[in-house]
DNA sequence: AGAAAAACTTGACGACTGTCAAGCGAAAGC
DNA sequence: GCTTTCGCTTGACAGTCGTCAAGTTTTTCT
């Protein structure tokens, strides 16, 4: 077989790959959206397939199992979430500027992706129970936590302090207002989510040492 | 219908309502450690019956439907989890000993009670997608934060300060070390949870006023 | 002790689940 | 242009689910 051969069989066997790819990744993205209205308990893979335009039987062809579908839908997820507040971090000019447009950017994404955000906390916790999501659920995790870590130390810089606590300590701060105001929200209690959206701020600046 | 009869009567009548309610409260309790063992999204009522002493039918003989049962399961939690702290905070004398204990009580209950703790972490993230646990849910959190609340505010009293932010973010903090404790103390991840615990000092510190 | 009521078991129902084999039309390769 | 492979649909499978009616055992009351 000459190289001509065989790059053109590799050609073809990447298009196909490619392809395949992309409608897995179609797949699932369209498990998220399900998934985020239904909650990981009362999904099913023929409600997944009905919220796409195939049918139920093209998962197993492109998933070994349910799990190996979710996992993907989780690892979408990630893509999805994790950038939000860079560009936040990258154009701010003083620390009210950063500290004001993250509290607008973070209960816009609450209400705007409110679905999507009870998903990743549900994900988290069936990670508790289910040992084969710990991974991706960590990995993510670790994401979020740094992303938090970029906020505060360039709040901090911009403050010209220093973090007050850890990033761990930061981040569990702000994803625990980011939680609580989401099941207010969904709740429909408007009241209490307009208050932590008034003591974001005071949050933000105990993770900070006065300047 | 005489006065004697109609006590008699009522005497009768509550005792077997509290036959009722006691043998109510056994299957939830029963239900709550089923619910602890496997998550809300795979536990059956079969199962639960399997984990007591009676069978599947029983059930439907104490209760209405199946979200009756989870319901009355889930205020069973209360009863076990609320009281933990409020002795650390009646005996302590110090704020340092006041701190230390309620740190060491804090990773105690989270290793001690893991199952248990996920399972409600599971039941309030259910609340996200299921509004008929909400009422309750809302309920249990609030008096979770009452709870941590008045370990601040001894804590601050102790140290001669005041709280430095609010019940919510006081609150939202320290669950927030707890549920990230609780998911790399299920992971096996021995390190990460020391490491919280090492930092979890200074979080509290963090949420009084400096003396 | 006998009758009535309560407590519990059993088995069945329809619906729904994940999985997979068989078969179809369309595209790709020779 | 014929054949093979690919992408997808359909239908069926074995199992589990919540629910409930009918029947049995146990307790309670007179």
């Amino acid at each position: 077989m000459t190289d001509v051969a065989e790059s053109k069989q590799d050609r073809i066997a990447r298009r196909q790959v490619d392809k395949f790819d992309a409608r897995r990744t179609e797949l699932a993205v369209a498990t998220l959206h399900t998934l985020a209205e239904l909650g990981y308990a009362r999904t099913s893979l023929r409600e997944i397939a009905q919220n796409s335009e195939f049918s139920h039987g093209v998962l197993h062809y492109y998933f070994a199992d349910k799990r190996d579908l979710i996992t993907e839908a989780v690892r979408q997820y990630e893509v999805v979430c994790v950038t939000k507040y860079d560009e936040v971090v990258a154009t701010a000019t003083s620390a009210e500027q950063l500290r004001d447009e993250f509290v607008a950017t973070f209960f816009d994404t609450l209400c705007q992706d409110a679905t999507l955000h009870r998903l990743w906390y549900d994900l988290r916790n069936q990670s508790l129970f289910d040992e084969s999501f710990r991974a991706d659920v960590l990995e993510i995790d670790s994401h979020r936590e740094a992303m938090v870590w970029r906020v505060i130390s360039r709040y901090a810089e911009l403050r010209g302090g220093e973090p007050a606590g850890s990033p761990a300590v930061a981040y569990v701060t702000l994803d625990g207002v980011f939680q609580r105001a989401l099941l207010h929200h969904l709740a429909g209690n408007a009241d209490a989510v307009a208050q932590l959206r008034a003591e974001l701020p005071d949050a933000i600046d105990l993770l900070v040492t006065k300047p």
